[in-house]
DNA sequence: GCCCTGAGTTGACAAATGTCAAGGTGAGCC
DNA sequence: GGCTCACCTTGACATTTGTCAACTCAGGGC
């Protein structure tokens, strides 16, 4: 289920600045260095299943892993993905409330979740930091809620493309720039905006007729047309008439 | 924007166990105390508005609150609701990440934000209650996008109606048992659940015509069978016949 | 090379949902 | 009482999207 363990040096994270530890002075570093080791999954396995208790708290380090529920008949719903800084056992959660799969090859950096609670206790740096990650993801899970909500299935793939252009911008240097790298099939970016396949492919297509976008293979896309792109998304910076302050309408069937 | 300050007794908090202040003992709690307020907000009025500066953090008491985003011209998009516990702007927070607006009346505890960040500081049982709420909180946006995935309207509809249940079961005693209060209007419904108003007018009333619920008016339903209810939210408990591994199938359009 | 498999594409059709429009109901107000 | 207004309901119809099915394409193993 897991790969061996690599222990790294924190010196040359590439989410020093960024992960729970990044208020950690060079003390404190040492200290939580102790019960630290980095562990490696390959794109299709589960990192943590739902309902499992998960011995130890950890932070993706690089790569792309999803939120996930398995249903009784085996079937997968996927409810967002996972970059570098998230948090995929979280100190105090006694067990997992879902499954995190990875979709990348992905790498953690993990603590022993006993030891890690005990020095979150006596660290404040440790507890507010932990704390902020958890708001930063409360945010993130709400805003793929607003990415969701009554658009149609263009919208929708739009949108998820400009999350997706977001999250690797943010970590720089992964491809070229105007390059969309899919961490998931078609299937998945379903799962993940409530849209059948075909649709997905269809209007992925569609939008590479309109010139929007090129798609280079399965997963890459080029994006020719970001400002088309965004248009496409219905995230109005909306037409110029004020009307009435009333709920969104969705945008069609 | 808001009422006047009323200084209550955290001894007959009914979220002293649950809230931020849950693992503080006497002396922790009488420190913050001394900067906590009270405040109410009657239903429509905003809470919280995106972008602005929030010179609090507060729990909500009780009551219920919507997360949601003003489009530039004007209209709303709710994605998703506060009950007692939840967090409205927490420590960290420099500005709103969107709009807070109460759908009944709301109390809230409040405390001035720099003194709390201060007390988060030295006080670890706060710093870790609050890293455990954010964590609730992320764990319940989620469990939110689980609920409206590759669902048919009346399958999110009943899912909705559950997941009220179960959160006014929660918050005991609000109720009679078997009646749910919907705390917002159909359009608003609509607007949690990417569907039309129409849409969601239509199903709740073919739940009433199937007689799993009973319409008592615009706000009050009784649920008359409870076990129709879940089955028709879509979560499967599934069919016996295990298929392949696959992902979740959209019910139907 | 060949076959097999998994993923993606495309088309035809059906069904669910959105849109438009009309009408109903209840609360508050004069 | 009888307004008005907001909200809800219901119907008819249009459109999007899902479903089913066939086909293509690329990769891996033998």
């Amino acid at each position: 289920m897991m790969d061996a363990t690599h222990p790294t040096d924190c010196a040359s994270c590439p989410i020093r600045d960024i992960a729970l530890c990044a208020k950690c002075d060079d003390g404190e570093l040492a200290k939580i260095a102790r019960i630290k080791s980095t562990r490696r999954f390959e794109a299709g396995q589960t990192i943590a299943a739902q309902g499992e208790g998960i011995p130890l708290v950890s932070s993706i380090v690089d790569g792309v892993a999803a939120v996930s529920r398995t249903l009784e008949d085996g079937r997968t719903q996927l409810a967002g993905l996972l970059f570098a800084k998230d948090m995929v056992g979280a100190p105090g959660e006694g067990q997992a409330a879902y499954d995190i799969v990875a979709k990348t090859p992905v790498t953690l950096c993990c603590f022993e979740r006993h030891a890690f609670e005990a020095h979150v206790e006596e660290m404040p740096h440790l507890a507010s930091r932990l704390a902020e990650l958890a708001l930063d993801e409360r945010d993130a899970a709400r805003a793929y809620l607003f990415l969701l909500g009554r658009k149609t299935a263009r919208e929708k793939i739009a949108s998820f493309l400009l999350f997706l252009i977001e999250r690797q911008r943010q970590m720089a240097g992964s491809e070229a720039p105007g390059i969309i790298r899919l961490p998931v099939s078609r299937d998945e970016i379903g799962s993940l905006l409530g849209l059948a396949l075909e649709t997905v492919s269809r209007h992925l297509n569609g939008l590479g007729r309109d010139g929007i976008l090129q798609i280079l293979d399965h997963r890459r896309l080029r994006i020719l047309d970001r400002a088309a792109l965004e248009r496409s998304s219905g995230d109005a910076p909306a037409p110029m008439t004020p009307r009435e302050l009333q709920v969104i309408p969705r945008k069609s069937a």
